[in-house]
DNA sequence: GTCTATAAGATGATAGAC
DNA sequence: GTCTATCATCTTATAGAC
């Protein structure tokens, strides 16, 4: 099972992306580790748009398909909550890699149309996952919280992008693995 | 009274590192609108990294002087707290504009060190300003909340940042406006 | 599908005249 | 303090041979 040229180009934009943003990285990065040239990215992915928006799109559907394994796995609103916050904290590895949407998200303003529309889909499809997690809760009676699902689901993928970037200034994991812990005890309902 | 150009470079460079980020403006984007050569900036700031350290230092100031008014105006932490919210509101502009701060934060790989030290000074401010608003306002029961004020206070801000960065990303006010009013009532002891 | 060669432009930065 | 001139380097991207 060898890796094509194209997914390994797209490993590794990916990456680059986490850590350096859409801006700061180049066609150089890439084709020096892999030992081809700049024209062989181009044969795959035209333009940098091009790419970000394949690297944007395979990781949002990667991202579905945890989604997906994770509810298989977890019919409790509680550990589903505590597993999607554990996709977050596994995205930051050593402190270094920022949530790749987020990080696309904070170039939104030279970014190109078609990677910011990936961008804001993934948001939204995280949003109404969160929400329907939140409402199942509430149902069962494990969360509390006031107003609609759909607010508290935004404000606590919020809370996670805005964690990820402030943990990863300070290339501290823990401060990330605490907001996280605040933020979901807030919606449990033992107080 | 007239603006020096340092001044109005800075005030340039400011909105562009809002806007665009720092790896996605240049020395251009500023000579251009203040009819000047690039070889002037250079002599105001010897480095773009200098540029950005006076930018951050400034924009630190400026909100610890404006922390400092509103603390003056305003006794009751509740209303300390709602005026805190609105500086970062404010700063959104119409939706176009990121917190400064987390902005230069996203792109922490490539700053050069000293921003990044001025980045996480001013998360470090931040994190201690709040926690004593909430510490002060558990006390006078006006909020309630688990936990140690600082863990509450980190994820407050982590909360604005990432909604600063959705909202921005969809070019929406409102969502942002939205999410600060749900990080705030959880900690409002009114249920 | 990958290469060489090349283009056209932008980048941050410096030296030295005025 | 601001200019002109210049620099070396990097950027994304294309044409065409293999």
């Amino acid at each position: 099972m060898t890796t094509s040229t194209a997914d390994r180009i797209l490993d590794l934009a990916e990456g680059l992306i986490q850590t350096r943003g859409y801006e700061a990285f180049s066609y150089a990065d890439i084709s020096a580790p892999l030992n081809i040239r700049n024209a062989s990215i181009h044969y795959h992915f035209p333009s940098k748009g091009d790419l970000a928006r394949a690297v944007a799109a395979r990781y949002r559907a990667a991202f579905a398909e945890k989604l997906a394994r994770l509810e298989a796995e977890h019919p409790d609103p509680t550990r589903r909550l505590m597993r999607y916050v554990r996709l977050f904290q596994d995205a930051l590895r050593d402190g270094d890699h920022m949530c790749l949407y987020g990080m696309l998200a904070s170039t939104s303003a030279t970014l190109p149309e078609r990677v910011l529309a990936e961008v804001n889909g993934f948001f939204a499809d995280n949003e109404a996952w969160l929400a329907r997690v939140l409402a199942d809760g509430r149902t069962q009676g494990m969360f509390r919280f006031e107003g609609k699902p759909e607010t508290a689901a935004a404000a606590l993928l919020a809370g996670l992008e805005g964690a990820m970037l402030v943990a990863r200034s300070r290339r501290d994991v823990k401060h990330f693995a605490a907001v996280a812990l605040r933020l979901v005890d807030v919606l449990t309902s033992d107080d």
